[in-house]
DNA sequence: TTACATGATTTTAG
DNA sequence: CTAAAATCATGTAA
């Protein structure tokens, strides 16, 4: 700031000549005449860099002279053209802002958030809606979100109040700025451009300290999402009648295992749970019964026998009752394999019609058993395989465990 | 406290 | 996209 005075007179000599102003000055002709010009003008210029050595008052009389004088719009017209062409144009080249691509980012995540969109609608809503699908079970599940619905609104409040505050000072700072400017304007040669200039740094001096804000908003939301995502990855076990649900028709399709998406729908109903949580537990359910039949061979024959009990109680009413024998089928696999539930497992799925023995009711179970450990259910149920040579009941853990 | 069970997520393959 | 496989992180029984 201080060096423009100096910028400005030092280019004072030239000026005179350059700018046509005094033009008459050599024209005039008669020398004491051009030479009482060029006084009064040194004089001008003398009480321009003298103005701020004045006490006030002395300052503002003189002001009020130099501003009523006949060559003062002239002259400044000059001093501002030459602070133009002089120091305004070194920094000409560096104004165009780059449009931070960073703050757009920060932009767009604080609108995907709610944070800096409409009031309280939107994402809230949504997840909202997503919370309520979730599954009746929806206590928890709301207490967790009204919880993160909570923060998040609380982190918005701050953020705007910020905003708005910094928005205040800077516009405060702004006006306050260009009232001085322009007041300066009267005596220095500040044109309304470099005025608009100056509001632009400010501006841009607010913005990245808005940035700031934005980036910390944006960080705090980040901690947020993450305790809030954390909070949702936590396990609750489904009930107990779900899981037999689940596991009845895990069971009873044992063949192939997959649900269509009506039947998932459906499951998921009775559970209370949703689809994609059906969607998950026959995921986990199908990898890891095959990592490990031998450890699910107990539950299956559970499940399998119920499912013949309600098999046949639906069909002959004669409430048979005929000693289930399931809960303890077998201790361990390796006896389970040879013991009792080879016919069992026929006759649950020959009663559900299910294909999945077709090939196996010759066979022994032992046989049922590596068919299903080697192939998987996706691509060949084909249990042309069935060789399992040599192959004694206690290779059915040949689990890589976890 | 540990080991295992289990729902959910991430990675990988088709 | 779906499903398998791997992995995570918790719930729970011992």
């Amino acid at each position: 700031m201080d060096e423009q005075p100096r910028m400005m007179l030092s280019h004072t000599p030239g000026m005179a000549a350059h700018a046509g102003l005094p033009q008459h000055v050599h024209e005039g002709g008669t020398a004491p005449d051009g030479d009482a010009r060029k006084q009064e003008l040194g004089e001008i210029l003398q009480q321009i860099m003298t103005i701020t050595d004045q006490s006030l008052d002395e300052a503002q009389a003189r002001k009020h002279g130099l501003n009523c004088h006949r060559m003062k719009p002239a002259l400044f017209n000059v001093l501002c053209e030459i602070k133009e062409k002089t120091v305004l144009s070194i920094r000409g080249a560096q104004e165009e802002e780059p449009l931070d691509p960073q703050l757009m980012r920060l932009d767009n995540m604080l609108l995907a958030e709610g944070v800096s969109g409409p009031d309280k609608g939107g994402g809230s809503v949504a997840a909202a809606a997503a919370a309520a699908a979730s599954g009746g079970v929806g206590a928890d599940n709301s207490a967790e979100h009204s919880d993160y619905r909570a923060k998040l609104s609380q982190i918005r409040q701050i953020y705007h109040t910020e905003l708005e505050k910094y928005e205040q000072a800077c516009n405060e700072f702004t006006t306050h700025v260009m009232n001085l400017l322009r007041e300066q304007s009267r005596t220095r040669p500040i044109s309304p451009k470099e005025i608009e200039r100056m509001v632009n740094i400010i501006h841009r001096k607010f913005s990245s300290i808005q940035m700031q804000l934005k980036q910390s908003t944006c960080e705090a939301v980040m901690i947020l999402r993450s305790r809030f995502l954390d909070a949702r990855r936590k396990r609750r076990n489904f009930n107990k009648q779900a899981t037999e649900i689940l596991n009845e028709y895990f069971y009873s399709h044992l063949s192939n295992p997959y649900p269509s998406e009506e039947a998932k729908e459906e499951l998921a109903k009775k559970c209370s749970i949703t689809v994609a949580q059906v969607s998950n537990w026959f995921g986990n359910k199908r990898i890891r019964y095959k990592k490990n039949i031998g450890k699910f061979q107990e539950e299956a024959n559970m499940y399998a026998a119920r499912t013949a009990v309600n098999a046949a109680n639906a069909s002959s009413h004669g409430s048979q009752a005929n000693s289930p024998s399931t809960p303890n089928s077998a201790g361990s696999a390796a006896s389970f394999n040879v013991s009792n539930s080879g016919d069992l497992f026929m006759s649950v799925h020959a009663l559900n019609g299910d294909s999945f023995q077709g090939a196996q009711v010759g066979a022994n179970v032992q046989s049922q058993v590596s068919v299903t450990a080697n192939g998987g259910w996706q691509d060949a149920p084909t249990p042309s395989s069935v060789t399992s040579p040599t192959e004694g009941p206690g290779s059915v853990h040949s689990d890589t465990s976890n």
